[in-house]
DNA sequence: CGCGACATGTAAGCAGTTACATGATTAT
DNA sequence: ATAATCATGTAACTGCTTACATGTCGCG
């Protein structure tokens, strides 16, 4: 019997290490801080930190917003960052290619006309290129972090991996276009 | 109500497109020709293969290896054929990034010591190299692809892709591996 | 005769998405 | 007032993995 892998788990613990945050905090650090390498909808967090409370990773107290607004803010306990830490400092084996709709469409392109596969290719490549405009834009928030123990330092290095992966996928697809534009 | 994806579905009609074959063949395929941008076991194959049969997608015959050993031999219909090419004419919205463990642990390796965070980042390196190699030498097989129009052609762009990703996972690897090396 | 490859299926369960459902607060 | 955002949850479903289950064929 093969043990689950969890990582929603210990991606949550793991911001619960340094700040508490409600579940719906974290959805928000999901969608920001988290949204190139890791995703997760509401519907998804709230009965994680559920079971993670039965198992008493982390606790709650209940905050009052203005007259009556619950927001429960969750806290990790010495277990949770134990368990956490753990899982830190255990090497897994590498995670197999991430399935790519795109890559498939490409090898399955010789059914398609010339037309077809130069917009399929083009459509794609602006797609990217503005996700790097993007990506390029949010790196200069690390202009100032030298601190090589600080989690903005690692922040910046998954950044800046970010960028160089989407710069080749950028310079890929334009090779693509240009051989096959006859 | 948001229509499902099914690219199971699709590549399994594109496989057919060009070869009949079993469920058996298909899943080799998977693993060989697919595997850098898809993956399908059999325990999801076979029952997909059910299901496109009596939605009318494919047909099967039967043929006999030996004395009794049964395989079933799928062809496409040519509603199938239909189906596919409508999809591979579509342009689906751009994917989101696909989700990455290491780049979550590296996110969270300020909570690690020094040499685990350098292991970690070696280790990872170590794999990336190994299927780096891999890739190069099956990039040999297209050196006399030149038929724009042809399948192989297309492998050989998606192969292309791969050795290109590959790449620049190792030098951002190096990178970080440089600036954490004091 | 035994082992690895060939060949086909089902069952249970985990991970994740979309949709359903409700209600309070804040800014316009 | 009303819309956007804050805030928390559940239900139904898709997709995928692991494990269960069975049997044949070819080779040494």
């Amino acid at each position: 019997m093969q043990m689950q892998k969890r990582t929603l788990k210990y991606a949550i613990l793991g911001l619960l290490c340094h700040n508490d945050l409600s579940g719906y905090d974290l959805s928000l650090e999901f969608d920001k801080a988290l949204s190139e390498f890791w995703s997760a909808k509401h519907s998804q967090i709230y009965p994680e930190l559920k079971k993670l409370t039965e198992e008493g990773k982390v606790r709650y107290d209940i905050e009052i917003s203005g007259t009556s607004l619950e927001k429960k803010v969750y806290s990790i306990t010495e277990d949770g960052r134990k368990d956490f830490l753990e899982w830190l400092n255990t090497i897994e084996p590498m995670q197999s290619t991430p399935k790519d709709v795109f890559r498939l469409r490409l090898f399955f392109a010789a059914d398609l006309d010339k037309d077809a596969r130069l917009h399929l290719l083009r459509e794609q490549l602006r797609d990217h290129q503005a996700r790097l405009e993007h990506l390029r834009n949010s790196t200069h928030k690390f202009d100032n972090v030298t601190d090589r123990d600080s989690a903005a330092y690692f922040d910046s290095l998954v950044c800046l991996g970010a960028v160089m992966r989407e710069e080749t996928h950028c310079r890929w697809l334009e090779t693509c276009i240009e051989r096959l534009r006859e």
